[in-house]
DNA sequence: TATTGTTATACTCTATAACTATA
DNA sequence: TATAGTTATAGAGTATAACAATA
């Protein structure tokens, strides 16, 4: 009876750290990652500033600091993203009654950029899942879901 | 009829790019990877160094190019990982045959200290994974597997 | 007292270019 | 020419502490 050794690409044997759910999950990650670098290509959007857009489309108005809550950033260094994002006339920064915070909302330009970023974003996973069947990837999706309830 | 809107923990919707598969893989990615400093705390272990410790034990006398080939580091940053190893003592650099490369072996405490991880880690990666089914895990897998086969 | 935004700071990770010595 | 290791450097991500203004 033989185990099957997890491998990189270049066919080294990852050992023990290959056995683990976590190791795989950082390597697919790592893909996407690096995939979504490619799709947004000359856009200038990061994951960061993607994902602070795309919560500020959905929830117009909120303020910076639930932003980075929801995506796991830091209040610091939420500041410098949305002078980034703002700078760039993305994102609008006004005042409300509560004179602590700012409400955020999209520019026309943000809402475009959201639009052509998606639509890259689209085509490049339908890539990526190509070797994943319908099932599998309402399980992979699922499965994620209960791993990400499990952020402490 | 409704769209569900994927969300974060506290209840803000995560907008177009909470559809997107790439954003679930990442939140379920970062919370491994909060979890795998939980789990070696007081180790001294990152990520990168379990992982260069691993693909040694499995491969005695690789040289450290090609451990940064399977894993996605650079020549250039695999030089201060390395010497962070052996200056510990976890890992060995010995000359061979060919005068440019070394050959990396563990150390005996290099040795334990694998096996003091991976006891950690196995422990922590059940807690995670406990709201899947053998089934689901075993998807998971596979799915991960076939993502990580489209690194470019 | 707690919250929001901010500044400063530091460490890790990642990426690139250039150098050496060996093959 | 190509490979292995190295140095230097810069950008991005991440983390903490401390402060001002506001609630």
């Amino acid at each position: 009876m033989t185990t099957v050794q997890p491998q990189d690409g270049n066919g080294i044997a990852l050992g023990v750290y290959g056995q683990l759910v976590g190791c795989h999950i950082r390597r697919a990650s790592a893909v996407f990652v690096n995939d979504f670098g490619r799709a947004v290509a000359g856009t200038g959007m990061r994951q960061a500033l993607f994902g602070i857009l795309s919560i500020v489309a959905a929830n117009p108005g909120i303020n910076q600091g639930s932003v980075g809550r929801a995506l796991g950033i830091q209040r610091a260094n939420m500041v410098s993203l949305v002078n980034e994002l703002t700078g760039r006339g993305l994102v609008l920064r006004e005042s409300t009654d509560n004179r602590r915070a700012f409400a955020l909302t999209l520019t026309a330009s943000g809402e475009r950029m959201i639009a052509t970023c998606i639509e890259r974003l689209h085509r490049h996973e339908a890539a990526l899942l190509s070797a994943l069947s319908r099932d599998e990837r309402a399980t992979l999706v699922a499965a994620l879901g209960r791993i990400e309830a499990k952020d402490a």
